[in-house]
DNA sequence: CAAGGCTCCTGATAGC
DNA sequence: TGCTATCAGGAGCCTT
């Protein structure tokens, strides 16, 4: 599942691919690709050809396009599955090809919305007024993510102790903190030996500060992982955790031993999800 | 208003 | 072998 460190290696695969290219023609494939633009596919087309694609921004899981000149950025979020592939020009439709921009160039490739289970897509949002990277209006209430460098810690901290919540469900709230999903959460959380239904009102300061470290360290990790794939025309997205999955302490590795104490660890059904966790080293707080 | 639950979707896999 | 049930889960939207 994409969350922030594919988010990002594809972000720099478009920046190197995509940025600075003139949209020539949009074909939408399935409308659900496009259902946060409420005026539909055709109106999405229409109003992406003859744009100039800017420096790709990513915020949280959320990555966009801002149109030189316009005022617009084209929004895009990968959901569970969802794929943005820079392709050769006339390469056979992947099978769940949604969305087909082509350029007015002669690079020779065109950028494909490929996505499976239709949980991602891509959208046209005027920018936030004022906004120097062209942040599409609909995502202002996504708050800034741990690896961008104006999150305020300070307000993160004070935001996450006034709620009346835990501590996993807390990371997971894109308006408090972004780019965080199912996977870095339980890595996190692990890494802190804290239990995910730890209360957050009861969260020392100190302990707040160690688990925003640890949801750094993981997703640099996992960055730097994932940066090493991208060499290509292919825009390094496989839906995927990439390859970091080998490195995962906790995710999907129930029945396997902790690395840290030996005793198996256990999921357990969750938000309609699961929760991994070390049963010795992340207690559950008393009832 | 905040918190938590529901729902969208398709394919892989397990179980019978 | 072939069917059905389960699971994967981000985030908008709805209910409490």
């Amino acid at each position: 599942m994409p969350e922030l460190p594919e988010v990002e290696v594809v972000r720099r695969g478009l920046e190197r691919w995509v940025a600075g290219r003139t949209v020539a023609a949009v074909e939408v494939l399935h409308p659900r690709a496009v259902r946060r633009h409420p005026a539909g596919g055709a109106d999405f087309a229409a109003r992406l050809t003859g744009a100039v694609i800017a420096a790709p921004m990513r915020r949280g899981k959320y990555l966009w396009l801002p149109l030189e000149g316009r005022g617009q950025s084209v929004l895009g979020h990968l959901g569970m599955s969802g794929q943005l592939l820079v392709q050769p020009e006339g390469a056979a439709d992947e099978k769940h090809l949604r969305i087909r921009v082509r350029f007015a160039d002669e690079a020779g490739t065109e950028l494909r919305f490929v996505d499976q289970r239709t949980f991602g897509g891509l959208s046209l949002h005027d920018t936030v007024e004022g906004s120097a990277d062209g942040l599409p209006d609909v995502i202002a209430h996504i708050a800034r993510d741990p690896l961008d460098p104006l999150f305020d810690e300070e307000s993160y901290h004070r935001a996450l102790r006034a709620k009346r919540s835990t501590v996993k469900r807390a990371l997971l709230d894109q308006s408090l903190i972004s780019g965080v999903g199912n996977i870095y959460a339980d890595e996190a959380l692990w890494r802190s030996r804290l239990h995910y239904e730890r209360p957050t009102a009861g969260l020392a300061r100190a302990r707040s500060a160690e688990l925003l470290g640890h949801v750094r360290e993981v997703m640099e990790a996992a960055l730097s992982v994932g940066g090493t794939s991208f060499d290509s025309l292919y825009v390094n997205v496989n839906g995927e955790s990439g390859y970091f999955d080998r490195s995962l302490d906790a995710y999907g590795r129930e029945d396997e031993p902790c690395r840290r104490c030996g005793t198996p660890i256990r999921r357990r059904p969750w938000m309609n999800r699961s929760s991994y966790f070390c049963p010795l080293c992340q207690r559950a707080p008393r009832a």
